[in-house]
DNA sequence: TATGGTAGTAAGTGTTTACTTGCAAAAGAT
DNA sequence: ATCTTTTGCAAGTAAACACTTACTACCATA
């Protein structure tokens, strides 16, 4: 590795540095990144340090001096992704149109929402995915942050509706889990066996959302109104 | 493994014998069997030759002179399992059910089907999505072989029924991932999630199917009949 | 300009991995 | 009986693995 000392004193000619330092905390950032791109595409056992390590552009070595071993790259990961800015959001948004009276442009929404989630973000179910499979018990703190909270208050909004008297006796978190079930099974479709499913059916996120909130809506709601 | 010797002297013709010896098909079946397991507890790069060759009580080196590589013992357990002899029989049993005009009976027998599939074999869920997720490609002949053609039985069948004015103006593939992706999810999350999910809604596979099918026809039948 | 702490790496370590080799014993077939 | 084929194992091998060691370069600041 010679010559990847630098020249100072010129104006230019900065950004030939291969490899430059970086901030402590930055690199450890960086690292993570690579890492949970990796690891979502080819799981915890799949993935090995060298490649990570070249994938960031740095010294086997540099990945343990941010983290003492592989596992501990892999929580931290967990940690970082657990703040899941997206899904608080989600929530966010959530509690807001639920004071709306249109159910059906509620539960549009949050599935529009989910959707786009996966989107905009292939990595992390399958990374929730492979961690759910390894047993690593740590996605289940993903479930624990985000998931529970947004399947009770789903559950509660059908419960008052159920007591208005405009939804069906139904039993709220079954109709919860029917209703993102539905598209979770579209997303995990599309995203793992995404050819077979293609054939089968080929739909926009929109058009996903409209379909599955209508057949939601009507299974729920009471006709006679 | 007994019993397999033949009587000799009979009318009968000696040609069924097929090969001199079974003890080695039974070894090799008898290594599938461990390896499924395996494979479906820790994934394909997360399973050792050496310990499926522990729990088969054998040599590590009897594996490979059985199957050339790990990876071809693996398209083995594909092989053998997309035989699938449980979605032959849900199949077969989806093709009677369709003539009687029971529609909740006929998704309520579906649902209850595929649940305690999933139930009695805990194996070939985690083996399908390890598959899926490391991209061998092998999962997809499952799904080629035996889930498209129920989602096709089924769309069919909605299909008819919207012709006929029964069910509202619905799009019948929408609606079979509708209904397949309520129970999919509900295995998939007592499955791979079973603490959370528990949590949130604990049900027995007779309740899920029973209040997944009343919600899917509510969604898809018109009420004033 | 000396110093202490941080960021980084080249070149390892011992262990585990998938896979081989050479040999022995068992079970027809002749 | 004895030859052939098949099943099996003990003891390997080279490569890949996670992780270490010992060292260098950089930078703020006293």
């Amino acid at each position: 590795m010679a010559g990847w000392r630098q020249e100072v004193g010129t104006t230019e000619n900065t950004e030939t540095r291969q490899h430059s330092r970086m901030a402590g905390v930055d690199r450890r950032q960086q690292i993570i990144e690579v890492a949970l791109e990796l690891f979502s595409r080819r799981g915890f056992q799949g993935t090995t340090t060298r490649e990570i390590a070249q994938a960031a552009g740095v010294n086997e070595a540099t990945i343990f001096r941010h983290f003492a071993t592989k596992s501990e790259l892999y929580e931290a990961i967990i940690d970082w992704k657990s703040c899941a800015d997206d899904l608080v959001e989600l929530e966010r948004a959530l509690e807001e149109t639920l004071k709306t009276g249109d159910d059906r442009a509620l539960f549009e929404a949050v599935a529009l929402r989910i959707l786009s989630i996966n989107d905009n973000d292939p990595h992390t179910l399958r990374l929730m995915l492979y961690s759910g499979l390894e047993g690593h018990g740590l996605a289940e703190i993903f479930f624990r942050n985000h998931i529970v909270r947004v399947f009770q208050k789903l559950a509660g909004f059908i419960a008052r509706r159920v007591e208005e008297g405009r939804y069906r006796e139904v039993d709220p978190m079954t109709a919860v889990r029917a209703f993102i079930g539905m598209i979770h099974y579209h997303v995990l479709s599309t995203r793992i066996f995404p050819q077979q499913t293609n054939e089968l059916l080929d739909i926009s996120n929109e058009q996903a959302a409209e379909r599955f909130t209508e057949l939601f809506v009507a299974s729920v709601m009471k006709r006679d109104a």
